[in-house]
DNA sequence: CAGTGGTCTAGACCACACA
DNA sequence: GTGTGGTCTAGACCACTGC
């Protein structure tokens, strides 16, 4: 266990998570507490609660003052996606990107927009729609909406030269986002967008975000065939 | 910004992130060190480092020993997603869970599957198909493959009673996963599990994980219509 | 009320990366 | 080399919460 002289907050972390996968410390029993546990390692207090502190935001173990630290029955795993710039995530891909300005317009936001993201009914929305291409294949189908009265600002910006995705993250900050995702066909129009057939499953990812409370924008991105979303933890 | 008689390190980091948000350090642009942010704020540096060092995790800022912390131009967002065993999943929408067990058997592994994690062509695998049920409503089809080499004791595991995702939680520890989410056409029999059409689509979830470089499981989890993952960060 | 985790401090040394 | 972040220490006080 020992790496150098000094114990280390990762040595600390490896040896609980050792004794826990060893089920010394079996799920739901009551670990030592830091002051024994900085004793037994040699090490300070500090350092174990580091340790401690970081297998809790990992899920695998439950802290509660008084209480104590107990290992969690079913630790519940947490898996982080990066949510990159769709250029980004085209870039590291290795393939070259292109983006492509479809439509433009101005309206009263539509019914189940406002419902969707909580907007008054005479809220304006700006409505774009684009295209995103990786080596020249169909990648990404964007839908957006903006706020205008968040973003009056997005009144004068050039979406034929930069894409709404990369335009707000530069221009406007958010406190707060909401992403999901889940699977759905094509409808016509989109199909020939995306080169795919009439019904065909893909993959849909939409965002709404705000700035405290204030609703900026939602969006729907398409994504073409093939598209998969991973990660490891 | 004062909280209390003391600087909290919640404090630093929302009036970092405020000088952020303001433009005030502007997106790719050197902060201060953090020598000097600690006297500014009148606090110790090991406040403002835990500060920044969860900023840096969350992908707002970038540090780099000697080079000093900048703004990250486009800051890579994370998102979580918490993964839960079904049951927990199906009972924490309210909805009452239901396990059924399809069938089972005892192969070597097939070819795709030995690609897809690693396995000798000798490497016997165990296979489960079994169904999740919302309110008795197909919520979930699992595909589920497991290495017997790494998991002899699934070979007595009574499966018809027990799920292999919660026995597999309970009983083997893993150390990494991998985890991917795509779109996919549900085939013919799929379909019936499902109560959907043939060709519909459908939301899959492929899990592989290992536990020190040993290959443990493969799983395919393919949820019934209208189903969507969802978060906030 | 008392015990446990949560946090802050002041000081120290180290490791890495840039010049 | 030299400066910046990375980490450890020893000690202290606080806050929550179960008894």
């Amino acid at each position: 266990m020992l790496t150098g002289d000094k114990i280390s907050f990762r040595d600390v972390k490896n040896e609980i998570l050792g004794r826990i996968h060893a089920r010394e410390w079996p799920p739901g029993s009551l670990m030592p507490g830091e002051i024994e546990l900085a004793e037994e390692f040699g090490c300070a207090r500090a350092t174990v609660n580091r340790a401690m502190r970081e297998l809790a935001e990992e899920g695998i173990i439950d802290r509660k003052r008084k209480a104590g630290t107990r290992v969690n029955i079913a630790p519940v795993r947490h898996a982080k996606f990066e949510i990159p710039l769709v250029r980004t995530e085209i870039e590291s891909l290795g393939a070259s990107y292109r983006y492509a300005f479809i439509s433009r317009s101005i309206d009263l936001a539509p019914d189940w927009l406002r419902a969707r993201i909580c907007l008054g009914p005479d809220d304006q929305v700006l409505h774009i729609e684009c295209m995103h291409y990786a080596n020249n294949a169909p990648f990404q189908f964007e839908d957006r909406w903006i706020n205008i009265t968040a973003a009056p600002k997005s009144m004068t910006a050039d979406f034929s030269a930069i894409s709404p995705n990369e335009w707000l993250v530069a221009e406007l900050p958010f406190s707060e986002a909401e992403i999901s995702f889940s699977a759905s066909a094509v409808d016509e129009r989109l199909a020939r967008f995306l080169s795919m057939y009439h019904g065909e499953p893909h993959f849909l990812s939409e965002r709404v975000t705000w700035l405290k409370d204030l609703p900026i924008t939602f969006a729907q991105m398409s994504y073409g065939r093939g598209y998969r979303m991973t990660t490891r933890y």
